[in-house]
DNA sequence: AAGAGATAGTTTCACATTGAACTACCTCCT
DNA sequence: AGGAGGTAGTTCAATGTGAAACTATCTCTT
């Protein structure tokens, strides 16, 4: 096999990515939801402010004004004001928003688990190790 | 280390090309160029007629129409309809398309190589043929 | 040779996205 | 206390996007 350039790495990382997206898009728009509000939804447990969501998504902080607005509207997220904080809204999902995220998650698990379940399970922890490596901010700890 | 779900090294992959693309952005945009279109032409050489960009890029028809016409007005691309279909359009890069493609080409292999750097060149290796296996169509060869 | 079906590319149009500018609120410093 | 500077979130306007429908061309079948 030829040596791999840092080019060429970076299209594979990158169709990867775009691959499973594709693969999932028109099964998780059968459970009503686009892959972006998918992954808002899938981030709100962990960020539970707009503010948050937009660092965490690497999104301006309008895009996620609308997306919050369209799951608000569509009934998946509730919007409940910080009392500790006046211009922060905390946000939590209702029922059927966790029960979309969680059906649109399985579709994810299954498609990118197929290709992951190509590799034997050593070779899926030093995958792991790996990108976690290159993920992790700067050269610090 | 605790095991990583198939959902956490997922959530790592998308992180990782989505913060490459978040800082090459800037520095992209310096030259003239968007992200995507910076894609496309970096595209154009393997993939020289929009359908085929298409279905490289995975995106619909139109916006590969929208796109090559913005790139086209810059003096980047060229078309030339194909003698052999007439239905098809042939693209090159012209030379200072090819400068700017090249040029921001540079910064992402800059920004991703760094990362890229963190890891021995045994592992990058590894990580190459990892991934391969995870993008190749099917179970395949 | 004729037409059914496929493919390349475009247009339309409704909607999504996002940079810039704004308001409101909070925090820190003096 | 007061005001400088920061952060949360929204609004606005310009631009980007993409599903559906279209034209034009090609290919295959008979």
């Amino acid at each position: 096999m030829a040596k791999t350039s840092t080019w060429d790495l970076w299209t594979m990382h990158f169709q990867l990515v775009m691959a499973v997206m594709a693969e999932v898009a028109p099964r998780v728009r059968e459970l009503g939801l686009e892959n972006k509000e998918f992954l808002l939804l899938a981030a709100v447990d962990a960020h539970s402010s707009p503010a948050e969501l937009a660092r965490a998504m690497m999104l301006p902080k309008p895009s996620i004004t609308f997306m919050v607005k369209r799951m608000e509207a569509a009934g998946y997220v509730r919007r409940a004001s910080e009392p500790d904080d006046a211009r922060r809204f905390k946000l939590t999902l209702t029922p059927s928003g966790r029960r979309a995220m969680e059906s649109a998650r399985e579709v994810l698990e299954t498609v990118f688990g197929e290709r992951v379940g190509r590799l034997p399970a050593s070779q899926r922890t030093e995958l792991s190790r790996l990108i976690r490596a290159m993920l992790n901010e700067g050269e610090l700890h």
